[in-house]
DNA sequence: GCTCCAATTTGACACTGTAAACTTGACATT
DNA sequence: AATGTCAAGTTTACAGTGTCAAATTGGAGC
């Protein structure tokens, strides 16, 4: 039996009981099994025979299934964040576009990933998960920070106008994935418009 | 042993094998499961014990643990449309305020029963459970769409402007509860003021 | 009294997470 | 080379879970 270590370079089955790199092996079994079978399909047993180790070998590399799911959020909100990078990366760089672009990759990897999109956003307020994830996730906030800087009123709260387009993407990107109306992504660009008036100058007085 | 019956009335305990309104009760017992330990803690087993009926009961009234959750989320659609609408009702009777009250009561419902609402909301498209809950949900979205319905441009798809408004409450709703922003409502109004500009009439040319 | 029926129980099975004890190979020290 | 130590996996066991089939029960209708 042929022992694969999820790397990219092949190795030899060395022993039974060093595989060389097993926690980024079940990562990985991991975000596979959640493509192929949504949030409920991730289980450490699943992982592990996936990986080709035994069913309770992953309690050595995680704080069981939640610091499994937690390390492969870390995983998913770097995903998430490379998207997001490179839909700005890939439009003209006035800053309209690039907040344009972020709001384009978000909403490509809700798409192209709904199961790990799920995931990253499934831990809730005031879990000890949540806390350990907090590192992981916070570059990808900082991304959407970042291209809304440059719309932010003098003297007003800058967390508000930021606030005002992360929830109006992520909402989007949540009713999506409900099926609520038939996902075309073929309305995308008239739903995004309303991003230059959220984005807009206050009235001058 | 008392069998509470899970009603306002007070029914004897007529006999092992005829609840009476078991189906009620289970749901019930789902709602305070769900209340105290979030979304993992509602169980098919913990919910017949609850109701103090055998673990297998529930089976009788729901098609499995799915067929609990559709069951429990018709009834979480139903307080959800409920306090939107008692939001809204609150509110002088202008479109305007109404929308809003609708948006104040649609956060309300986040913030009192963030289990609930986590749970009317986890069901992913294509599945067969969001179909066994079109019925159940349809209303309440027939509130949101109503509410926007006096701000629809004329000649424009009427879908755009209504899936804007939703987004931009729900995607702040989930924020709130992933605790991304420490939750204090206070906020609310400032963030709200940003329906102003997407309710706001197209630039006449 | 009798049968029939629907509601519920009982018992069983497979799968899950988790914990403890055990085995094994690699490495450092001597 | 012998030894000890340690991390990585394995094995075993247990409680909780959803689900199914079969048995039980009490009431309704005759």
């Amino acid at each position: 039996m042929i022992r694969d270590c999820g790397g990219m370079s092949s190795e030899k089955p060395k022993d039974r009981h060093h595989h060389g790199n097993l926690r980024a092996a079940l990562i990985e079994a991991g975000i596979a099994l959640l493509t192929e079978g949504g949030l409920d399909a991730l289980t450490l047993r699943k992982c592990a025979a996936r990986a080709g180790v035994s069913h309770a070998a992953p309690a050595h590399h995680f704080d069981g299934l939640d610091g499994l799911r937690v390390a492969i959020a870390e995983e998913g909100f770097d995903r998430f964040r490379r998207r997001m990078l490179a839909y700005a990366d890939a439009a003209p760089q006035t800053p309209r576009d690039r907040l344009f672009g972020i709001c384009r990759g978000y909403l490509a990897f809700a798409r192209q990933e709904p199961a790990l999109y799920d995931l990253i956003f499934s831990f809730r307020a005031n879990s000890r998960m949540i806390e350990d994830l907090e590192e992981g996730s916070a570059p990808s906030y900082m991304v959407l920070r970042d291209s809304c800087a440059p719309f932010q009123p003098a003297g007003a709260d800058p967390v508000i106008l930021e606030t005002q387009v992360w929830s109006l993407v992520h909402g989007y990107a949540m009713l999506i994935l409900t099926g609520r109306f038939g996902d075309t992504s073929a309305r995308d660009e008239e739903f995004l418009a309303v991003l230059d008036r959220i984005i807009a100058p206050p009235l001058s007085p």
